[in-house]
RNA sequence: GUCCCCAUCGUCUAGGGGCCCAGGACAUCACCCUUUCACGGUGAAGACACGGGUUCGAAUCCCGUUGGGGACGCCA
């Protein structure tokens, strides 16, 4: 068994590539199978170096890691090879229209309220009619001849699929400059890695008959499809039209955890609980492509956000360590981590209260008397949980304050703000030299 | 424009003619916990897009309307 995740290298990966990369993988682990990274290149005009690598970076922050690497730039004969078993077979065609002729018979087309398909007119051409064209100076891009038929096949996630082919234009698979197009390479690489699923998005669902087409004319057994219902924005809109908008990288600079980000594209879609999860694996047992529907999910960040902070709430520092040093926060305290976590929405947040703790912090005072008087009763070290309740009933017996009058005041002298981890854990962090200060309006 | 697909709480969904005046999860709200907030616990509120059929009975089947998504490239 084994899968593949086929990105062209023009762009970072947004949350629609990572989506489908995400259930690649699942499937793969589950199944015990083989993941192989393709980058599909075959596009020289907007495929870069830079970009190849971004994939790769994104694809292992998040911890899809794969088993196999190929690119298609590199796999030309592979493609020279199949491209002359089609022409050998009868099912590649040579035709010289202009790219603007082609448009125009789009725009006519679509002005009589015909479906824009190519109307096979090069398939008329004589060899005279050829010979002239070469003659001229023109260079063919070459089609493949697609059977009027209805294709069928079994979708993992649509269920029974069919795609009436008379309806489809012929694709082209070689341009005019003798570079491959997409539809050849894919299933040439499919067939040449023994690809047996490939799991994309609904976008491909008409393609995948044309494919099915020329599998069937290479020579391969069609591998089994899965075509995974597209991601839209909270408005509605196709995730996949806004490159850039919500990338990997946007993502990862914004805090978001890989483990967060993993756990609710896994589960979107599905009836599936969102959950915080440790790792990829824990995502295995419950992955399942037939619990997703046809209809598009939509993405929330929010709800991203909010299972982003639910993860951290729960997140030992063994596990938040190597995170927190990639960010440039190795110096965190691990108990200040233990304090701080339940209040955090994103990992650096924790560095708010390793000042807090660490100083300096300019304390807020509203009542100086008041804070005079707690620091008086300060109890001496050493400090444990018991520290602060021990403290406040002092300060409560000695100035009669109670509630929110008596520990706000003391919250905001020690910590500069109105909210925060619990007191009774934080104050013995703090120390009581710090404190001591802070009470007295000074800063420490 | 043509073809394909979809339509259940705010969101993701369960549901395949009576088990459903619709179940779960997230979010929301309330209460509890906590000498605030957050965390945690308990509970509440909240939906079958609309109109016609079929049927003793429809969220479920059929038709239509509306709304949405996708495909139709010498992109992938």
């Amino acid at each position: 068994m084994r899968v593949r995740f086929a990105p062209s290298p023009t762009g970072r990966l947004h949350v629609g590539n990572i989506y489908i990369a995400l259930h690649n993988w699942l499937y793969a682990g589950k199944a015990g199978g083989e993941f192989l990274l393709r980058l599909d290149d075959t596009d020289r005009e907007r495929s870069t170096e830079d970009f190849a690598d971004g994939i790769k970076a994104d694809l292992e922050w998040l911890g899809l890691a794969w088993n196999l690497f190929d690119r298609q730039s590199r796999r030309l004969a592979i493609y020279d090879a199949a491209a002359q078993r089609l022409r050998d077979a009868g099912r590649l065609y040579p035709c010289y229209e202009s790219a603007e002729e082609l448009g125009l018979k789009r725009k006519v087309q679509l002005s009589q309220g015909k479906p824009p398909i190519y109307d096979r007119a090069a398939l008329k051409l004589t060899d005279a009619d050829r010979a002239k064209l070469e003659a001229e100076g023109k260079r063919p891009h070459w089609r493949f001849k697609l059977e009027p038929r209805d294709v069928a096949w079994n979708d993992l996630v649509r269920g029974p699929q069919h795609v009436d082919e008379s309806s489809q234009s012929d694709p082209v698979l070689m341009r005019e400059d003798g570079t491959y197009l997409y539809t050849l390479c894919s299933v040439a690489d499919d067939i040449d890695f023994d690809i047996t699923h490939i799991i994309r998005g609904a976008d491909h669902v008409t393609n995948a008959a044309t494919q099915i087409q020329i599998f069937e004319a290479l020579g391969g057994r069609p591998p089994s499809f899965a075509h995974l219902p597209l991601l839209v924005d909270a408005v509605g809109e196709g995730l996949s039209k806004r490159l850039g908008s919500l990338s990997v990288r946007q993502m990862r600079d914004e805090g978001l955890e890989p483990m967060a980000i993993a756990a609710y594209l896994a589960r979107i879609g599905t009836g599936d609980p969102v959950a915080p999860v440790r790792m990829l694996a824990d995502l295995l047992p419950d992955h399942d492509l037939s619990k997703f529907g046809k209809s598009s999910p939509r993405f929330d960040p929010d709800e991203l956000k909010h299972l982003n902070a639910k993860l951290l709430h729960h997140l030992p520092f063994e596990e938040a360590r190597g995170h927190l040093a990639a960010l440039g926060l190795g110096h965190i305290d691990p108990a200040v981590w233990d304090v701080a976590r339940a209040n955090v929405e994103k990992v650096e947040d924790v560095a708010l209260w390793q000042s807090v703790v660490k100083g300096p912090v300019t304390p807020a005072i509203a009542d100086a008397a008041f804070a005079a008087k707690a620091a008086e009763l300060l109890p001496l070290e050493p400090w444990n949980a018991e520290t602060w309740s021990a403290w406040t009933n002092a300060v409560k017996n000695a100035t009669g304050r109670k509630g929110k009058e008596l520990f706000m005041p003391l919250r905001q002298a020690l910590t500069a703000a109105d909210h925060g981890p619990e007191l009774k854990l934080l104050l013995p962090l703090i120390g009581r030299e710090r404190a001591l200060k802070r009470l007295k309006g000074e800063t420490a």
